[in-house]
DNA sequence: CGTTAGCACTCTCCATACGAGAGTGCTAAG
DNA sequence: CTTAGCACTCTCGTATGGAGAGTGCTAACG
C-alpha cells in the first residue's frame, strides 16, 4: 500500500517534475529534498511507485515521470489547497465589477482573465444541449434601414444581432412584430424558438412573415448563427511550454480548442460537478495529447449554464490553477446570480 | 538589362519556387520548363540574375530563391493579372448577401472569408486616426436593471454594448438621456467623444452624470473598450507551411499579429492606396519574419474606414492572393456603400 | 558569339559511430 | 531496513564519411 512516506516521495517528484518538465532521477531527489534518505533508498521507493502505476520511466535508463494515476492520486489526496494570491483575487472581482452583460463580451473576458492567471489557455463554454428561456425580445429601429433584435435570457445575460431590414419597414410594424413575437416565445427555451409553428405568426405578420423567420435563424443556436457561445483565449501560452516544442502537437491542441464538437463533448464529459479534474488520457478526446483540464461549472438558479475551463499540459500546478478557476467561477456565479 | 528571355527564366524559378518551396537548380529548371535552353545556359542566366539581386543562393551549392527585389519585379511586371474562379466569386457575393451589420461580426466574417479563399491568415482593420462620425446614440431599456447602448456611424456599421444600470433609473430617464446625448454627440466623430467638455451634461443630467461618463468610455475607441476593431482569422493555416516549421517562427507571427501596435502601423504603412503589396522587409514591423502582405483599402464615401489584408509567407501565390482580397474589399464596400 | 557538355568543387543531409552523462537495478555490507 | 558500490543501459551531442544536388568554369560546337 501507499505509505506515508511513498506519499512524500511521490509528491516531490510531481513537484519537482513540475518545475523542471524532465524526468526526476534518485540522485538529485536526494539532494535537493534530504528527506534523510539516500539515492539508493529512493531508487526502492520509486520502483515500487511505479511498479504500482504511479510513475513512468521514458525509457529504460531515464528518471521518473508522473502518469495519469500519479497526477490524480496527488490531486485527490496530496494536494494542498492553498488558497489564491491576495492580488490575484482582487484581479478576479474588479474584472466583474464592470457593467457589461454582453454575452460574448463576457465569455472573453473571463477566459482572458483565467487564461493570464493561469498562463494556460482557458476555455468558456454556454452550449446547451438545455438550453436558456428567453425571457423578453425586443425588435429595435437604427437609423435608415437597420434594426437591431435583442435577446434576453434567464442566464442573466443577453444576446443581439444587428440587421438591416426592408426599407419599407416602418418603426410601427417592428413594435408589432415585437409584441407578438413576444407574446409567443417569451418563457420558451431557445432551442425551441426555432421550431415553433408558425403558421400563427405568419397570418399575424402577413408579408414580413419570411422576415421573421430569417431573424429567429440569427438568434443564439439558431440556423444561421455563426457565433456559438465558446471562448478560447491565451493559446500562445503554449507556445512558451517544453511540451510543444514541436508544431505537430501545438497544431493538435489547436485543431482540439477550435473543433466545433470538442466544446459539446467537454460539457457532456464534465456534467455537472462544481469541479472538475480531467488527467490525461481520463478525457477521451485528449487522450494522445498529454492534456489535462480544470474545469468548473458555471450556474444560474439550479441551471446548468456551461463551464470554463483551463486546458493545459498534465505537468501543470494543480493547485494554483484549481483555485483561480474555482474563484473565478465564484465571482461569474456572483455578478450573474 | 533584365531581357525578355531572363524575365521568363525569373518568373519560371518563381513559380516552381511558389510550387516546391524549394530552392530551384538549373537543372530541374531545364527540364521542367522547356525554354529550349539546356541547363548550363540557364546556369548563367542565374548568374546574372543573382548579380543584380533577383535571386539568393541560400548557400554556394544550393539552387536559387526570389529575393524581395525578384517578387517585386514579378508582382509589378511579370503576374498576369488572373480574375478569380467564378465559384469563389460567388462565395463572396453569398457572404456580402447576409443581413447583418454589426461591426465585430462583420470584420469576423471578412476575415474568415478571406483565410479561407487564400490559405492564409487574414486580418480586418478599422482603427481610427481618423474616426468615423456618430450618426446616432440610443440608450434602451432592457428587463430589469439592463440597458443596451447602439452607436450608429457613418460606416454604415452599429457598435453596441449591453450592461446593467442602477434599478432606479427609469425607461424615461434612459429616453431623457438618450435625447441629450443625441443632440450634443451626433455629428462628432467617435475619437471626439471622449473628449467632450462634460459639463453642460453634467447639469442636464444630474446625479446620472457619472454614468454618463461610464457609458461613454465603452463606445469604441474609449477607455473601457476593450475590443478594438480589428481581427485575425486563420492562423491555423500557418501551421501546415513549411516556412512554420518551428514554434519560433510561428509564435513571432502570433505576436506580431496580436499586438495591438502592429494594427496601427499597418494602416500608417499602407496610406490609402486601394491595393497595396508588401514584401519581407518592405514592411518594417515584418523584417526578419519572411512575410509577406496583401491588403486593400476599406472606404465609405471618401474616407479611408481601414483595411483588409492577407498576411502569409513571401512564398505565396500573389496572383491568387490578390485577386481575392481585391474581390472582397469590393464587395465591402459594396454592400456598406 | 551565344550555347552546350563536361568536370572539379562545395555544401547539405543523413546515417553511423563513439564517448560523456545520467540513471537504473542488483548485490553485499552496515 | 538502509546504504554504498558497480555494472549496465539509454540518450544526446559531436565527429566522420559518403551520397546527392548544384554551381562555376573551361573548352568545344554551330
Amino acid at each position: 500500500m501507499v505509505d506515508d512516506r511513498k506519499s512524500r516521495v511521490l509528491a516531490a517528484v510531481i513537484n519537482q517534475y513540475l518545475e523542471s518538465a524532465e524526468p526526476v532521477g534518485s540522485r538529485t531527489l536526494a539532494r535537493r529534498n534530504g528527506f534523510g534518505l539516500s539515492a539508493a533508498t529512493l531508487r526502492n521507493e520509486l520502483a515500487d511507485l511505479e511498479e504500482w502505476g504511479y510513475l513512468d520511466k521514458p525509457h529504460t535508463s531515464a528518471g521518473r515521470v508522473p502518469s495519469d494515476k500519479g497526477y490524480r492520486y496527488y490531486v485527490d489526496r496530496l494536494l494542498v489547497r492553498r488558497t489564491l494570491p491576495a492580488q490575484e483575487g482582487v484581479r478576479i472581482r474588479a474584472a466583474y465589477r464592470a457593467q457589461v452583460r454582453e454575452a460574448t463580451w463576457f465569455l472573453q473576458q473571463t477566459a482572458r482573465l483565467l487564461s493570464s492567471l493561469t498562463g494556460y489557455p482557458a476555455v468558456v463554454v454556454m452550449p446547451a444541449p438545455r438550453m436558456p428561456r428567453l425571457l423578453s425580445l425586443q425588435l429595435l429601429p437604427l437609423g435608415e434601414g437597420g434594426a437591431a433584435l435583442l435577446a434576453e435570457t434567464d442566464t442573466g445575460l443577453v444576446a443581439h444581432r444587428i440587421l438591416s431590414i426592408p426599407a419599407d419597414l416602418a418603426p410601427a410594424d417592428l413594435a408589432h412584430m415585437t409584441s407578438v413575437l413576444s407574446r409567443e416565445l417569451a418563457g420558451r427555451p431557445l432551442a425551441e424558438v426555432a421550431d415553433v409553428h408558425l403558421a400563427y405568426l405568419e397570418r399575424a405578420l402577413g408579408r414580413h412573415a419570411a422576415l421573421v423567420e430569417e431573424l429567429l435563424s440569427l438568434l443564439p443556436g439558431g440556423d444561421t448563427d455563426r457565433e456559438p457561445l465558446a471562448t478560447v483565449e491565451g493559446f500562445d501560452t503554449l507556445f512558451g511550454l517544453p511540451e510543444f516544442h514541436e508544431v505537430a502537437r501545438i497544431r493538435a491542441v489547436w485543431e482540439l480548442l477550435t473543433r466545433d464538437t470538442f466544446v459539446g463533448r467537454l460539457l457532456a464529459g464534465l456534467g455537472d460537478e462544481p469541479m472538475a479534474v480531467r488527467i490525461g488520457r481520463e478525457l477521451a478526446d485528449m487522450a494522445d495529447h498529454d492534456l489535462s483540464l480544470v474545469s468548473a461549472t458555471l450556474r444560474s438558479g439550479g441551471q446548468v449554464l456551461g463551464h470554463v475551463a483551463v486546458v493545459g499540459p498534465r505537468r501543470m500546478d494543480y493547485g494554483h490553477v484549481l483555485a483561480a478557476v474555482e474563484q473565478v467561477a465564484t465571482e461569474w456565479n456572483r455578478a450573474l446570480g
